[in-house]
Parts: structure tokens; sequence; C-alpha cells
DNA sequence: GCCGTTTTCGGCCCGACTGTTTTCAGTCG
């Protein structure tokens, strides 16, 4: 296919929007909860694909599209159509049925498909505003099912969406998280709590938080959770399980169990949905029910499982899955087969390959980042600064360069614990070049390669890009490879499949940024990365000394992409690393 | 719409909470 045709091509998350918006309007429609799911779930699919559709469909048209989970052959000819027409006829004729705004109501909390039809109907309300402006003038209340107590929580509902509809970071959930975990433990009546949801499973934004808990008393710790400080209003309150909002805005759900059920309970509450949808349908086949109780021997109901996760996973001779693994993207299959990945952990760390200091556009002092590699237990940390083509970010000269290398040496001097590398982050140019002579690079121990500017440039030309860098025989790492900014900035159109393919050959490492808005490659990349045989660099790009820690969200997302010690090159040790690295284990001094 | 070690037709995970319901529908996770 031709340049100019592959430019205009739909891509995945394009895809996935129709396919999912397909599924919205459908629902609203009041179409079978199936047949919405199907798209759904296709479209959940298509998002966490590495490869373009486009690729997938040139190599083996319909069939191979076919070939993907969750997509038949209804799915298949809608993609198909869209990616040779970049158009959807089915869609469009939804649109003329029922207006597109609708599907946006569905984000407002309490209000669901079934209620957007009825007001849609009677009242012909298209919009979020104009959904407000008929609960605030009491217009609902004359309908079926709806009162003043409806119209109220409407309108609370649309000032939660627009106080906070969007995902927040896994960096800002977590610490809050962790603190109502540890007060509610504080609790004479708590036998146990911890976090579950996606928090758990460390997906790298939440919805909301989730905490499970169990007691003899739940009324008391519903209690002390719903008089915590962090908590402004409360959503709602049952026997076993209270709803809050926290003064953030952020919803916190908080549901108590008995001990016994705990680990059925823990099971159910981590999710995710798809994983909990395919553990049931496999129970179901060796007759057994798994609910948040436990798991129950049928037709009798009776219970054989739910203490601990271990004994439910156990009930369908399975291991334990680790919960970052619990995405029903084949972790059940590999559990059953007794091939889940080792995944590695934070103490496999044993350096950072890409720390920046005062040199450039940071704050610390290459000492201050020794020591706080020191505190870390590392064995190595690379000092990789800007270099001069990106002037606003203080880049070094050659010059400079070279006098952060004798001040690199004397720090290692200074402190004969850790080995502090002399690396640099360099510039891809337009052609694929970088920053630096060939003689400067090579008496550096490490090269670290980003694109920086001409996020909006087209396939092909990001990606042969990034390629030469790979090509380069003194660049070791690319950075942030697809430049992705959580809810700023999308990723830039690049071909990771050449890209996988290249690093493979050429040796060249690709980063896992551990920077929390960036996990750059993402969980999904990582996973298709580790198949292609790429090797990956969980780097900080730490720009202050404590961003040091932002290693751990590195790894637990490494985890999520499957990733085992041996995949990643900072857990070798230092002669290893060197080894790899290609560079002889003489410093360069 | 998808899918197949009971099926190419007939299923599709399971339960809590709210509000307005006198037995349940809608929403949520």
């Amino acid at each position: 296919m031709p340049e100019s045709d592959r430019v205009t091509r739909m891509e995945n998350s394009e895809i996935a929007a129709a396919l999912l918006e397909i599924g919205e309007l459908l629902e609203i429609a009041g179409e079978s909860v199936f047949r919405v799911g199907a798209y759904e779930r296709a479209a959940i699919t298509i998002r966490s694909l590495s490869r373009d559709l486009g690729d997938i469909y040139d190599e083996g048209s319909l069939k191979a599209l076919q070939s993907i989970g969750g997509i038949g052959k209804s799915t298949a000819e809608k993609i198909e159509e869209m990616l040779t027409t970049g158009r959807c006829g089915y869609l469009e004729e939804l649109r003329q049925s029922l207006p597109a705004s609708l599907v946006t109501m569905i984000q407002i909390p309490g209000v669901g498909p079934k209620k957007i039809k009825l007001f849609y109907d009677e009242l012909g309300i298209e919009s979020i505003d104009q959904l407000e402006e008929a609960a605030k003038t009491g217009g609902l209340r004359e309908l079926k099912g709806m009162s003043a107590k409806s119209e109220e929580n409407i309108l609370k509902g649309i000032a939660a969406y627009h106080e906070h509809h969007e995902r927040i970071l896994l960096s800002d959930a977590y610490p809050l998280a962790a603190k109502i975990v540890g007060e509610l433990r504080r609790h004479p009546a708590l036998e146990q709590a911890d976090m579950a949801g996606s928090l758990r499973r460390f997906r790298e934004t939440i919805g909301d938080i989730d905490v499970l808990a169990s007691s003899a008393a739940p009324e008391e710790v519903m209690d002390a959770f719903e008089s915590l400080p962090q908590v402004a209003e409360v959503i709602a309150r049952g026997a076993t399980k209270s709803s809050v909002r926290t003064r953030a805005g952020l919803q916190v759900d908080l549901r108590v169990v008995a001990p016994h059920e705990y680990g059925a309970a823990l099971q159910y509450f981590t999710g995710s949905k798809a994983h909990n949808i395919h553990l049931r349908e496999l129970a179901r086949k060796h007759d057994l029910k798994i609910s948040e109780y436990g798991v129950f021997q049928m037709p009798a109901e009776k219970r054989i499982a739910g203490a601990t996760e271990e004994e439910v996973y156990a009930t369908l001779g399975l291991p334990l899955i680790p919960a970052v693994l619990r995405e029903d993207t084949g972790e059940i299959e590999a559990a059953a087969e007794g091939r889940l990945p080792k995944l590695l952990g934070v103490d496999d760390i044993c350096g950072d390959l890409h720390v920046h200091t005062n040199w450039s556009d940071a704050m610390p002092t290459i000492e201050q980042v020794a020591e706080a590699a020191i505190e870390l237990g590392y064995a190595y940390v690379a000092i990789s600064d800007h270099a001069f083509k990106l002037p606003v970010a203080g880049g070094l000269t050659p010059q400079q360069l070279e006098e952060q290398m004798d001040a690199i040496a004397a720090a290692n001097e200074k402190y004969p614990e850790i080995t502090i590398l002399a690396g640099s982050e360099v510039n891809i140019d337009n052609d694929g070049n970088v920053d630096f002579d060939e003689e400067l690079l090579a008496r550096l121990d490490v090269v670290a390669a980003s694109v920086h500017a001409g996020f909006g440039q087209d396939r092909a030309q990001i990606t042969a890009r990034t390629i030469g860098a790979i090509e380069n025989p003194h660049v070791e790492i690319i950075c942030h490879p697809t430049g992705r900014i959580l809810g700023k900035r999308d990723p830039f159109a690049i071909d990771l499949d050449a890209v996988f393919k290249a690093a493979a050959e050429h040796n060249t490492a690709l980063e896992l940024n551990s920077f929390p808005d960036r996990l750059d490659l993402k969980d999904d990349y990582l996973r298709e990365a580790k198949r292609a045989g790429v090797k990956i660099a969980i780097n900080t790009d730490a720009h202050h000394a404590e961003q040091l820690r932002f290693v751990e969200y590195g790894v637990v997302t490494a985890q999520r992409g499957w990733l085992e010690a041996e995949d990643v090159i900072n857990t070798y040790p230092l002669e290893k690393l060197r080894g790899w690295l290609g560079r002889g284990s003489t410093p360069s001094l």
C-alpha cells in the first residue's frame, strides 16, 4: 500500500473507539447485553494490541482479523470497512437513529442506558447540560420511576462527573489508598484489610479505590471508614459495603466480609472483571460456583473454599495467579499449563540508567544522585543528561559533556560503594542521527536516545528515525519509545512492530520509563517486545533525587508486561551489564 | 456478537445497593 494511503488509515485507537460507540449506542437502544458486551470486549482487545490492525489485515485479510480473540465475522467486516474506507456505515446508521451525544451521559454515575433512553424518548434530552437543566427545574420527576430524590441524585452525579470524570494516575491513588488501609488496620475490630481492584493490579490509571476488609463487626469498621478525615460524602451504605467520595473527588468503596470469606472476596474484588468472568466460566465446567463468598460445589452449593486466594485458585487446579496478571490475557491458560512467568521485583533492580542532574534541566547534583542510588542499594547509576540539540532542557555541549565525565570520575572516587556511569540522553533528529561525534559517544559508558521533537510526524518518518537510532552502534537504549504522556499527549504514530524487530536484531534495549505519567513502554507493549526478543531497561528519568523511587512504578508495570529479571538489563550485575553494553569493563575515566 | 472436551444453537459470572417498587428494575463492579 502506498504511503499516502497509509497516512489516512484509521488507527487501532480510532477503530476501538468506533466499536465502543457502537456498543454504547446499542446499549441505549436496549439491545442484548451480550451483543453490547461483544463490542466492548472487541474494543478493549484492540486497544491492547501492539500491532496495527492495518498490518494484520494486509497480511491475512479478514481471516487474520478473525483470529484475534473476541473478534468474529461481523466485527472483522466492520474493521475491514474502516481500514479500507475510513468509515463505518453501521455506526453512521446508529447515529441516525440515536444522537451520538447520548453516549457521554453513560459516564454520569447513577445514570445508565435505560434512563438515558427514557429521558431521550420522553423529554428529548440529548446532552448532559440538558439533563442538568431538566433535573434542576423538576422536569424529570413526572417520568415513570423518577422522583424529586432521583433528580437530586442525578445532579450529584453530574457534579461528580464534571469534577472527576477522568481516571487518575496510579501514583496519585496509591498513597491515598495506602493511608486509608493503614488507618483501617489500626481499628481494633479489624482482622484484615487490603487494597483491591485496579489499584492492586497496579494499572497505570485508576477509576476508583477499592478496599477490602474482614471483621466480625462490619458496622464498626464501616463507621470508622466513613469518619476518616479524607471522606467528604457517603454515597451508599449497606450491610457489607460502603461507598464514599473523598474531598479530592475520588470514590472509595469498602467491602467488609467475614474472615473465612476473605480470600474469595479479595479474589473477586481484585478483578479484573474479564479475569473473573473467565474464572467463573471455568468453574462452571467443573460443577463449581465461584462468588465473593467462596467456592461452592454444585448443585448442592456445598462450600469448599474461600479463606484465602490460594484456596480459590486451587479448587480449579491452578496456582495463585499474581494480581498484576489478572487481565484475562492468557494468564489462566498459562497457570493451568504451569508457565506463569517468574516476575521480577524491585529487589532485582541493580541500578538506574537514565537520571538527570543540575548539569542540564534537573535539580540534583551528581553527588546527590549517587547518594540516592546508594540508599536504594544500587550497584550502579548512569548520569544521562540532555544533549545540546535540546537547548530548552539545558543540553550539554561536547565540551560540557567532557567536563561532566571528569566530574563523574571524581564522584566515583568519592563513592566507592557505587559505580557512577557516564551517559547521555541524546536526541534523535529527523534523519535518525544523534548529538555528538562517534569518538565522544564511544567514550561514554552508556548512550540513551530519545525523540524529543516532531511528535506529529507520520508513521513512516517517526518509525524510520527511531530505527535509525536503534541501528547506531553507539546507542544502547531508546527512551520512552512512544512519547505518550498520560492524560496529556497521545503516543506518536510509531510502528512498534518494526521497532521491536530492529531492536531485537541490533541488540538495542527499549526503555520502560518509570515516570508515573509516562510508563512508556506500557504493559501490553512490553509483553510484545519480550515476545520479539527485545531487552528492556527500567529507568526513572528522574529530575529530582527522590524520583529514583519511581522505579517501583516501572517494576509493577514490567510485571504487568510479564517480564522476568533476565528480560531487563538493569537487573544485571555491573560486569554483566558492561558485557551487554559491549563497551568492555574498563571504566571510562 | 462470540463461541464450542456436553453445543454451529443456545447459552453467555454473580451479587449488592438504591429507589420506588408491593416484587423489581436499574446501576455498578
